[in-house]
DNA sequence: GAATATCAATGCACTCGGTATACTCATATA
DNA sequence: TATATGAGTATACCGAGTGCATTGATATTC
């Protein structure tokens, strides 16, 4: 008896990976815009439905893999050392996430691809801000959880507000400037570094 | 002959704000996602097009107000006395912001509408969101612009990012707990306190 | 091993946001 | 008075996303 999923399971999963690598090469070939959903599904040779059974969205399916670079995230905080200053668990949190980044994403290529995206589409750029605040939010949660003694659910927000979105318009900015995944990826953490700087000030 | 716009001008711009009024009333009574544009339009007794020749999406209706603002921000910035840090223009530039929304959208009640379907609106989120975001690079390029020896345009960014990314998870944050205006005001100012912050470091 | 329950996938009709086109008519201008 | 402009209209259309009833393969129970 192999434990694991069974045949349904594996056989959704591969439906699902089908529908991430169609619309990835369709969203190349031809740009987001002018790729439809139901094109996609056509090309995976599933129904439309199918599509939505398994994105709730059409920009969805380029964030697949975003829910678990969260988790990651957030479970670097719940299972800090304990005694870890509150800077070094965020430090470590952020850095897990774009270490997480640089190891999968982009030599698979997908960094790349949402990369461009993200910049030619104002529909993919309005989705990843809005998961990108989500997700800060949660972590947000996850902080003031493991630092209920120095911080208050605002400062919380505020804190991680700073952090992610320096990070964040860190990279659209070298995005913009010059493509190269290296660079970008030098850029968010410079950004970090800088957002960092404003737990220094928190006990005034 | 009296200046200022003739009657065809004035009559568009009546319609505009017809439109704006009876979006936000039916927006107020009946939610965000149950109001349709064509409900907005019956209502106004324009057809649904005139709407869209107005607004390019049925949430621009709400954020109508968004430029002028941006345009105050960058004003302070380009108008600041000679010699005046970049720390300090930055904070005045905000703090114009935050008291320009203050004044002008809170007695109207116009902040308190827009608060309550930015919390309860998934789609009003994104693109207050995005708003924000093209705001906020527009704004690090007229800082650039205004201390080029000092930033370089990705730290440009991550400074803008971080400040306006702490005030929008602040201000997000203090509305989830309570609506009270004052309150969600003052998250702001803390917000924006502690990120900039993020500039006492840049010398290093 | 047959009966039954579950659930991924389907087909179809529908809603709604947003657009294209071709038009009307009041207002502005010469 | 003649002409040009541009706000608003009617209609048909597209694409994203949903509701619903159904099918068929896989999982579970007896």
């Amino acid at each position: 008896m192999t434990e694991g999923p069974g045949r349904r399971e594996r056989k959704k999963q591969q439906t699902r990976d089908t529908l991430i690598a169609t619309a990835a090469r369709l969203f190349q070939e031809r740009g987001y815009e002018a790729t439809g959903v139901a094109d996609i599904a056509e090309a995976a040779d599933v129904s439309k439905r199918t599509f939505f059974l398994h994105f709730p969205t059409k920009e969805d399916v380029l964030l697949s893999d975003g829910r678990a670079r969260l988790d990651l995230a957030i479970r670097v905080i719940e299972e800090r050392a304990p005694g870890t200053p509150l800077r070094d668990a965020l430090a470590a949190s952020l850095a897990a996430m774009i270490d997480d980044t640089a190891a999968r994403d982009l030599p698979t290529g997908m960094a790349a691809l949402r990369a461009r995206l993200i910049v030619e589409s104002p529909a993919v750029q309005a989705r990843v801000l809005h998961t990108a605040f989500a997700g800060q939010a949660r972590i947000a949660d996850a902080l003031l959880d493991a630092y209920p003694d120095e911080l208050d659910r605002t400062t919380a927000a505020a804190v991680l507000g700073a952090v992610v979105g320096a990070v964040s318009a860190a990279a659209m900015a070298a995005l913009r400037e010059d493509g190269d995944p290296a660079a970008v990826t030098e850029a968010m953490r410079r950004a970090a570094a800088i957002a960092l700087t404003t737990l220094d000030s928190l006990g005034d």
